[in-house]
DNA sequence: GGAGTATGAGCAATCGTTTTCCCGGACGCT
DNA sequence: AGCGTCCGGGAAAACGATTGCTCATACTCC
């Protein structure tokens, strides 16, 4: 593949003016940036980016690390970073957690080595990985959760506000024995939803009781099976479930059993979906901003990337209610 | 941050001796080589990836061009693509393109500028960027369509046949005025299957009318527009739909009409996803194997970069139908 | 006409690795 | 004891761009 010198050699001018002309550098006569552009175009010149990284000392890439492509909270957040990179002439490399701190280290790791001016991630909350970026100073944007010791800007929701909503509404429309259905012990969305439960239920007036909480992996398979538990041992009339795949789990569920959401089963979970209005009835959702927070985290980081040295920042973006007919009776 | 000579000087070795304790590489000293590494993580040594990579001309690097991330079908092939990548140490940079040519050339310059080791994409068609790979002889594999001039591997699903097996299975059912909502001319996934349906409708022998064909953006509002189109103009007894996001559109479509899937319009749609189930009736689909997909297609490219020297293949995977509800009369 | 200044291009250093080449010492063999 | 062979490690040359510095030329102004 042609390199510099054969653009300048066939150019007939030397290398630095080849890459004064490329880059609309300082002044250069337009003949010769002509002839430059020419000889460059013939030879179907690209400059090496390995090169030039190394010599500027920086890259136009940002890592985004994500629990799970698949999910597609995570994907609507990737597709607003990848949307606000890309206008900055930024590029993005795409790793995926599945909330293991060993893979998130290793991700980090290799960031780390490909010298990437910053990194998008939603921590699994492990301390090494955040002790790691503070170590190198890497410009670090949390979304989704933030960083043990809140080192580094983060772009939340406030899930426990919305949470709390989400059970008061349940209460408004007469439902008593609300159930709650979270991610892991440690995933900072999932306590917090819990809290936000919590919460609700104490502002609504309603006790409530361990025996109404299950708590299994953020996935359909975990979620159908801790719904099942729930439903059989507790007998809730309402469940409030903390996110779309887990929904997916806990509808199945209630449609093996027979039992109707709203109707039956008030149902709330977090996490609108194109789906969520096409079965009957419409699910009852905690609508979250995802693709704007990543396009939020993605400024702020290419802010901090240009030098912003301000103070660390929290942004928490607020989740909103959309009632459908999944939690109201009749 | 600390560079290879830093280490160098603290082990009291040579950089030489360096590079070659911490790539395992010849015969160093163990004696030594214990410095070495002793050295380097004091320091929290990590090697410069840009100077490596020039200096070895190589990247571990793969660039990954599909239509749009948030499309469950290509994050279940980015997905299959990355667990391949990751665990041949290779990185995954991610590109939308929105099946616009010009940002698939885009990428396509920034991948060969970066010199990534391959790339992977779901081709536009565009002739150019297919000319532009060619040209720097860069590994390629093409995933859910080929490219022109099949240059490069491809890994494929055999659309057609599977359209049109879908189409026999409404016929079967009883369905005799079949419409067919597919994506826009000139993607060939979205021909492939308008030819697989009218394989179907010849097979079925059922008379074929291009009033019963519409097109679309291969998403939800272009299709839930042609859907309503087609059912007011057409009166179509049954509809085959080509791809997920478009059945979305399709069933709101059909939700506001008053219409049931099944019983008032047999409905079928490529692409299997887990809420597919939830509805009532449940969605009949054409299940594409994306994640199989994306896997076979990094190993293909691992293959050739790797110096696999042989043939272009294509790899024809096969959709297989899971007849449900929403084909069904009744 | 001469001195000073602007303008534009080239030389060469530099970024941090890997890798080739070479050299010194140790060892084995005759 | 002398010679040949390994073997391990260091010096230095790449890799391909960017950029500070220098220098030649032409121009302006007195």
């Amino acid at each position: 593949m042609a390199t510099i010198s054969d653009v300048a050699h066939r150019a007939g001018v030397s290398t630095a003016t080849v890459s004064r002309a490329l880059n609309g550098k300082s002044t250069v006569d337009p003949e010769l940036a002509a002839r430059v552009q020419s000889a460059a175009a013939e030879l179907g010149y690209r400059p090496n980016g390995p090169a030039r990284n190394l010599r500027k000392q920086a890259t136009a890439v940002l890592a985004l690390i994500i629990s799970d492509v698949e999910n597609p909270f995570f994907t609507a957040v990737a597709r607003g970073v990848e949307d606000v990179a890309h206008a900055a002439g930024y590029s993005l490399v795409l790793c995926n957690s599945d909330d293991e701190p060993a893979k998130e280290r290793e991700y980090i790791d290799v960031a780390l080595q490909e010298r990437v001016a910053g990194i998008l991630l939603t921590p699994t909350g492990d301390a090494d990985s955040a002790e790691l970026l503070a170590r190198y100073a890497l410009p670090v944007v949390a979304v989704d959760r933030p960083l043990p010791d809140s080192t580094g800007d983060a772009v939340l929701v406030d899930s426990r506000r919305a949470a709390e909503q989400a059970v008061l509404h349940l209460a408004e429309q007469g439902y008593r024995r609300i159930g709650c259905l979270t991610g892991p012990r440690g995933v900072l969305t999932a306590d917090d939803r819990l809290a936000g439960y919590r919460d609700g239920l104490r502002a609504a007036g309603l006790g409530g009781s361990d025996e109404l909480v299950r708590r299994s992996e953020f996935r359909a398979t975990g979620a159908e099976a801790a719904a099942r538990s729930l439903l059989a041992e507790a007998a809730p009339d309402a469940l409030l479930v903390a996110n779309n795949a887990m929904a997916v789990g806990v509808l199945a569920a209630l449609a093996e059993l027979g039992r109707r959401p709203g109707r039956d089963v008030g149902v709330v979970a977090f996490d609108d979906a194109p789906w969520t209005t096409l079965i009957d009835p419409p699910l009852t959702v905690v609508a979250q901003p995802a693709y704007d927070m990543g396009a939020l985290a993605a400024r702020l980081l290419l802010d901090r990337i240009a030098g912003a040295r301000g103070e660390v920042s929290t942004s928490t973006l607020s989740a909103h209610l959309v009632p459908r007919g999944s939690s109201t009776r009749g």
